[in-house]
DNA sequence: CATGAATGAGAGTTCATTCAT
DNA sequence: GATGAATGAACTCTCATTCAT
């Protein structure tokens, strides 16, 4: 594929993003994204065939700087608790920002892909998340910053009540103060306050 | 409406559920349902004018039946720990039930109708499971068998784990044994442990 | 057929004239006439195979009573110009009343079909009408009251000038006032004054 | 839109025609419109999307040209009774040549859309007539060919009359001996004599 | 007679997908 | 590569008509 071609992927991969962040996965025909990237019906068929694979360079694309705050547990010199504060926080604004409704086209697309590849990614960002907030609540222990007995099983549950919020938040909503008190009840099952 | 269209529309929505329930919300057809329940397509619109209308009509039947382990609380000499406990588990089934698949369909509906009156139902529902939860750990409390500075935390806390595990299973999938572990983890987080 | 059986057939015929007035004649469905009478559907079906056959009933019963100031020459001692004038006054009237607009039916129902005894209901009445004027115009030249070398072409004239008065009263639309003037015109053709 | 397109946007719109003089407007459908011109289904909806806009695509079409020969007036040395004849004549033609069929459907359109753009067209067209003649009968009375009071009302009234045999052609139908005694009388009440 | 549930044909409409240019 | 006209399958929805009760 020529240069020109990647442009004009790249193009059509961003208008798609915001088609699909508009009205879902399960919603958005081909046509949709035609008009909306103002292309020909042939053209869009060069590079994608179905709003499958489109979707699913969306989310390649989507995936690309994923730098989480605990990424940098080692860069930064703050200790555990300051780190998972911080990702909290990190992720209380990725669930309140708009941006991240594509969640609701991820989910549908979840729905429908039960066995995809997209399945295992998604299982495989699930544990490492798991695993790097093991590590954290671990060494907070080891540091006696934080109490636990299972930073696993704490691990765990934090990263189903972010679930939890995410999807409530696409449904029912939730407000920024309730995140916030999650944030602090969260902190305080480990033993630590927030200031 | 007569006994035997009664009879009829019953059957059209039990029928209409399974549809739900293998293919989700948004995938299902006026023609599918027709097709599952064997009647004409003009005597589908007798009865339902569209699929969203069906499946609300699903909803209120599938909410007749909630019995949840919290409702008997009074009635049953446990002690709060038990009740949480016993609640958990039945969630626990719940969410392993091939049965409970009807939440994608569920999502689907809420994803696509967010402001409709079912949002308010749910939203309705959400906060009555917290506010139940939140006495019953306040009674577990007073009653010395569980420790927790803010009950209403810790129960908005159970309930958005609740809601993610609900939503990983029906994504990437969870285990029967990762989901006794955690509740093993949340009992621990009030203080109390479960044999 | 019973008495009530009449009775029922008389007020479905009602009914159908007031739905066919508002629709026009194609555009009305035997689901419209069930729904306007509050009847079942298969109790019209027990009266009326099909809308045709409504209409039709419905324009033998409109035509029961159409006592035209023409019939009344005889009876009055009015003058033949005078018995005109009123003629084009009581058309003029029904032209502009709202009532006539079973018109576009009528229309409708001559168009689709152009072979049916209706048509030949309405040449004669048409050929009556002409006959009943040119009398009247014979009359009046006789009387020395009007002017007028050709009493059946002048007859012809009016009808066909209230035809094409009565289609446009129900297409574009005609004033109280162009009809006024049309009057007055015609009576000056045939060499009367309006006062 | 392309040359092509354009030249079966055409053939579309010539076959619709022959559509709608068959069968009228209000009982065409799209279907009717697709087998007829031999295109698939969603082919003519690339062009039109009901049969509302195709039959106004055919109006349109059908307008174009409109050479009166009310036009010539004054192109021709004809006197204005001479061109009022010719003018008379035209019309004739057109009530008695089959083609003018399409009259059926322009009055189902017109009792259909009673407030649309056509209308005001239509009325336009009326008015347009009316002026026309208007012009020419005053230019007669001036040029002592003719003799009317009013030119006005004698233009609308030879509108009216047109109308009228318009009308009845389509319904009870007319000869054309009937047709030329009419033009007879309609130049006898002006005060000219048709040789 | 009367009812109204049920049927199925058929109209309208939208799109994924292809293909000649 | 790119275009967009064309196709046809699939879906929604409405009615005329029948028939068991």
């Amino acid at each position: 594929m020529g240069d020109k071609s990647l442009q004009k992927r790249n193009k059509i991969v961003e208008t798609a993003r915001e088609v699909f962040f508009r009205r879902g996965y399960r919603a958005v025909t081909m046509k949709d994204i035609v008009e909306a990237c103002g292309i020909s019906r042939g053209g869009l068929y060069l590079y994608f065939s179905n709003t499958k694979e489109l979707f699913e360079a969306v989310l390649e694309q989507e995936h690309q700087p994923l730098p989480s705050a605990l990424d940098l547990s080692a860069a930064k010199n703050a200790n555990p608790g300051e780190i998972l504060l911080m990702y909290l926080d990190e992720q209380k604004k990725e669930i309140l920002k708009k941006k991240d409704n594509l969640a609701v086209a991820v989910y549908e697309y979840m729905f429908e892909n039960k066995l995809s590849e997209y399945e295992n990614l998604a299982k495989k960002g699930f544990e490492e998340q798991v695993r790097a907030l093991e590590q954290l609540i671990a060494a907070g222990v080891a540091q006696e910053w934080m109490i636990c007995e299972s930073p696993l099983e704490a691990a765990r549950n934090i990263v189903f009540t972010l679930e939890g919020m995410k999807v409530t938040a696409q449904t029912i909503g939730v407000s920024a103060k309730a995140l916030d008190s999650q944030i602090e009840y969260i902190m305080g099952t480990l033993g630590m306050v927030v200031k």
